[in-house]
DNA sequence: TACACTATATGATCGAAATCATGATTTTGC
DNA sequence: GCAAAATCATGATTTCGATCATATAGTGTA
């Protein structure tokens, strides 16, 4: 039961008949939009992309979903998936039913709270995104979100992320590995060296 | 004790000093990006705007709370607020200790469970935001803002939700006028008719 | 009432990112 | 291993929204 000790919250008393190990292939899908909830979902290894899609075909990746962490939590109190779970490299999770954790948060207190904690890392989490997708300079977006959230998985995906289009996201990449505050690790990788991430000192004025 | 019969929890069993009514004037202040965390709030009757302030003086509206709701639930687990907060119209609120909070999630499974809830639909919330803001065109993301959120408050508080200049905003809305899609209720008042909120078929094909 | 201030509205210009295009490189599936 | 597909990369052109400017309608208040 070695998964057990890496997962956010104790699983302890949950029922054994409600943990599920799956084994997914590069963009195999876990569930898509619209599809009826019956779990959430914990990442042991790979990538999962939660992504919506829009009327006109757009998309937006909402969330990767890396090792240790879990996914589609926010499904617990809907009944249907908002968004489509695929994997963006081969990927192990564990499947939480629904029903089980629903009857756990009752049980356990501290199962309760861990999950509630998990949910406002979420909603911070989604914050920090439209705090970026609000910043209007290409490159100004890209540092900011590549400092927050580095660049998880390809440039692509990480264009998505951001908002951009993959070409203006390379450009805005180039310039700043020109003026230093970015790292080319190689092609197509990048990340922000230790000594450019400026602490934001928050200093607002009372001032209106 | 009225207030608690609308309260989307029940707070029965919160000490009584736990709450706390507060009268909060326009552009009154409630609490600053980078202050320590103390409450979570629920709005009586007003409104209150989440504003997330970025490095060079830009801004995000994450959330527009109104009455009936409450507002700053991520900050249970966090030490110091994320965002301003501030009255965007006379409201009032009443103030619940975050001690108290999180010691009757522990006492109360019901509790935390319809805590749980709305950390849930907070979180659906931003995913529908983000969903938004992805969207390419002025228009398309007008028109899909008000329909999923309609037209809360001023015309520039709503241009700054969608991520638009105002003078962007009401092109946009003046063309959907046009259109026959949105009515001009008054000026600086817009509404899509019920008519022209067409139910998104999700018609997901399974290849690919 | 008069004054200041803010929000709404629309027009003109400019610039940044989307779009289109073309190759090189890497990965993936057979 | 090899062909096909996807990704990375950069250049040229176009388009849409930002910006600047100006005017009007409300709103608060002295």
């Amino acid at each position: 039961m070695i998964e057990i000790m890496i997962l956010p919250f104790p699983l302890s008393n949950l029922k054994r008949t409600g943990r599920t190990k799956l084994h997914l292939k590069k963009n195999e899908a876990l569930f898509r939009q619209g599809d009826i909830t019956t779990a959430i979902f914990f990442v042991i290894s790979g990538a999962v992309h939660l992504v919506r899609h829009t009327h006109e075909g757009h998309s937006v990746i909402l969330h990767r979903a890396v090792s240790g962490t879990t996914f589609a939590e926010a499904s617990l109190f809907s009944d249907v998936y908002h968004c489509d779970a695929t994997a963006t490299e081969p990927a192990e999770v564990i499947r939480l039913s629904k029903t089980d954790i629903l009857a756990l948060v009752t049980a356990d207190p501290d199962f309760a709270q861990a999950l509630l904690k998990r949910f406002a890392q979420d909603v911070q989490t989604h914050r920090k995104h439209l705090e970026i997708l609000a910043i209007k300079g290409a490159e100004d977006r890209v540092f900011a979100a590549l400092v927050s959230f580095g660049q998880s998985g390809t440039v692509t995906a990480f264009a998505i992320f951001v908002g951009l289009t993959t070409e203006a996201t390379l450009r805005a990449l180039s310039k700043l590995v020109q003026q230093g505050k970015v790292t080319k690790l190689k092609r197509g990788h990048y990340e922000v060296p230790d000594t450019s991430i400026t602490p934001r000192s928050v200093t607002i004025k009372s001032s209106v």
